[in-house]
DNA sequence: TTCTGGACTTGAAACGTTTGAATAGTGTAG
DNA sequence: CTACACTATTCAAACGTTTCAAGTCCAGAA
């Protein structure tokens, strides 16, 4: 018997295509397909018939009309101002474990670092009915218009990698200031005292902080450091544009008559770029300069030598916004309670081969050849498993 | 005047809270914020009023309900084995610059290379009703069983990294036989004679074409490679594995009393595992042993020296592949053209720091470039340390 | 007065689901 | 024979849009 086809309009197979084949009416299949509790009343043969015949048709029910018909569209908006930094990469990756046994679904735009996309990516977002909304923001993100939007559809949002409580956005990031102290406290205990410090670009949330930790690690270590040896990145254009910036600053103190034996650096690929620039004038990682990083990103792990940095737990933080924000959806009808201290979360030295105690300048140290000292407890290399 | 609020079930504002508001009927207020030709007929103050309002109240058109009815979702699904690995982003890139333009919306799932993820993501897609799908798959992806569900919708696909052109599904991916080739040619041209071979997983597609170019450029340059100078990666768990894959078999080899100055690495991960495995054997790249890899992915580009390798355009295969999948779309109705081979694009030798011509055997070469520890020529050395 | 016709606005159906209420069919008890 | 309680299935309304056909005005023409 040859099932009369009506007329198709789109290539989808639909609920009243398997109702046809069955021979029987939507409702019921839908009943049955959609494992409502009414379909425990229906003879077995039939539900049986059903999924078959929607195995057969290769039928998917059509989000779009369910989510209109029962108003949940189980789907988190994230906002991601670029999924080219390697920064991003885990905390999405920490979303969607925090996603998926919620049997949430996560929507994913890449605002590609650039102004204008990020307002018209919010704007998607509240289009596709997300019920929340994580921005990844470590990055530039000029208070985008919208965020407004979010509020008036209520729309719970929070962000990762940035303060925003004074907005009343509950925000996870890490502790800049306690991981800036750890990095110098670090290079301070192998023994340095002549250290460069290169800082983020002002118009990034994160330099501030990071710098102070520093600054405040090497006072109580009693250590003045030279203002001629503290640097800053220029306002960047794009995430990996941190490797030039450190290339060319590090031959730039190079040039400069100052010494130093260790530089610490804003981030991994600004480490990763102060590596080449020393390596280009001729000097040795970490035979003559120890280098030192922050985030531990793939590349800090599997560059030769191992990068040593202060990382920070990007996994983590994207699993706990998301169970944050998931907490503040099941009480959707309450306002959602906004923290108003940000969730700070404590960065982890790892030690790798980027950093030793400085070269012996008068006194004889024996060998500074290919003696990579262990310093401190020197946790194996092992890329990063964010 | 107060307006009434019906009560609000979801927290979105809708097109009838704004005709409420305006005091006008939805038609009206649908006509004039979705720019139908229609609305140039209405008064111009009305037509202001409309889109002030909207504004004020912070209305978004709910895709779901919209596409509902215009049965157009202006979306394409992506399909990423694994977003982990630095092969990924810039595909989704070229994907993103493609669809931009055509005023598409990609609808990103990780499949986080785990097989069941692969099926349910797939899933997914059809059901938020993607008009196309794009697979990258250079990963394993073992014919997921809902393939044959996409063909039943009538949703055209398109993969990238693979071939699937058997299965008749438009395939873009590099040409790896082309690339391998070039990377053997690369090292031969430099002078290198013994040269080391680290292929593919046996389990992945590209391993065997690369392998193929890499052997054949040999033989074209009569050389013979020395077979036990050519191991393979053991199968991977996940996709960062290749660098310490890389790294255990570069040490091996130098525990093994063959000689060789240089390794073609099956991609950079593995090249990258091989500079660290060769370091730790006190040899020196590129003084002591070459190294290329295959991709070009980040990490390459910023670890020191920067590794020469074969430069996938990952980025364009993106791109093309979109433009392919959108122009499918256009004609939807007659039967998707798949064509019949795949679209192989030309890779590009990128030549870095990390190659370089072999030691001079018995001449002193005293290299100018090396500060390393000078650790006998080509031979192993002690390790550093463990 | 009624008609014509433009200018502006609305009614109602449809998209594919879900779901509470309703229907037919079938025994079984009163 | 009616009433009742099942069981198995269907009706119909709703979700927020879009869009075609059909209003309602009101001025000017017949």
């Amino acid at each position: 018997m040859v099932i009369k086809r009506t007329k198709r309009k789109t290539g989808h197979v639909t609920l009243s295509d398997v109702a046809r084949a069955c021979q029987l009416s939507v409702s019921t299949v839908s009943i049955v397909l959609s494992q409502a509790p009414l379909s425990q009343r229906l003879a077995a043969t039939t539900r049986e018939r059903i999924h078959a015949t929607a195995l057969r048709l290769g039928y998917h029910p059509d989000a779009y009309a369910r989510s209109l018909r029962s108003r949940s569209t189980k789907t988190v908006g994230v906002l991601a101002y670029d999924m080219s930094d390697p920064f991003c990469v885990p905390v999405v990756r920490g979303i969607e474990e925090g996603l998926q046994p919620a049997d949430y679904f996560s929507l994913l735009v890449d605002a590609q670092t650039e102004r204008k996309l990020f307002d018209s990516s919010l704007g998607m977002i509240l289009e596709r009915r997300a019920e929340g909304v994580i921005v990844i923001a470590s990055w530039v993100f000029e208070e985008a218009n919208l965020l407004a939007d979010v509020k008036k559809n209520h729309v719970p949002i929070v962000i990762v990698g940035r303060d925003l409580t004074e907005r009343r956005i509950p925000s996870f990031l890490v502790d800049n200031h306690a991981g800036g102290a750890m990095a110098m406290n670090h290079l301070i205990s192998l023994g340095h005292r002549r250290i460069a410090v290169i800082r983020g670009p002002d118009d990034l949330f994160d330099s501030q902080p990071r710098w102070a930790g520093a600054q405040h690690a090497a006072a109580q270590a009693g250590l003045r450091l030279d203002p001629r040896l503290v640097v800053s990145l220029p306002n960047r254009v794009d995430p990996t544009s941190g490797f030039d910036g450190g290339r060319l600053l590090a031959r730039e103190m190079i040039s400069s008559t100052r010494e130093f034996t260790a530089v610490l650096a804003f981030d991994d690929l600004t480490a990763l770029g102060v590596v080449r620039g020393l390596r280009e004038e001729g000097l040795r990682v970490p035979e003559d300069c120890s280098v030192i990083g922050f985030d531990d990103i793939l590349p800090a792990a599997v560059s030769t030598p191992g990068l040593t940095t202060v990382r920070q737990p990007l996994r983590t933080m994207g699993s706990l916004a998301t169970q944050h924000l998931l907490e503040a959806l099941q009480q959707s009808s309450q306002e959602s309670v906004s923290a108003t201290n940000p969730r700070m979360l404590a960065p982890e030295l790892v030690v790798r081969d980027s950093s030793a105690p400085p070269p012996a300048r008068r006194r004889d140290r024996s060998a500074p050849t290919s003696q990579h000292p262990a310093a401190g407890p020197a946790r194996r290399a092992k890329p990063p498993r964010q």
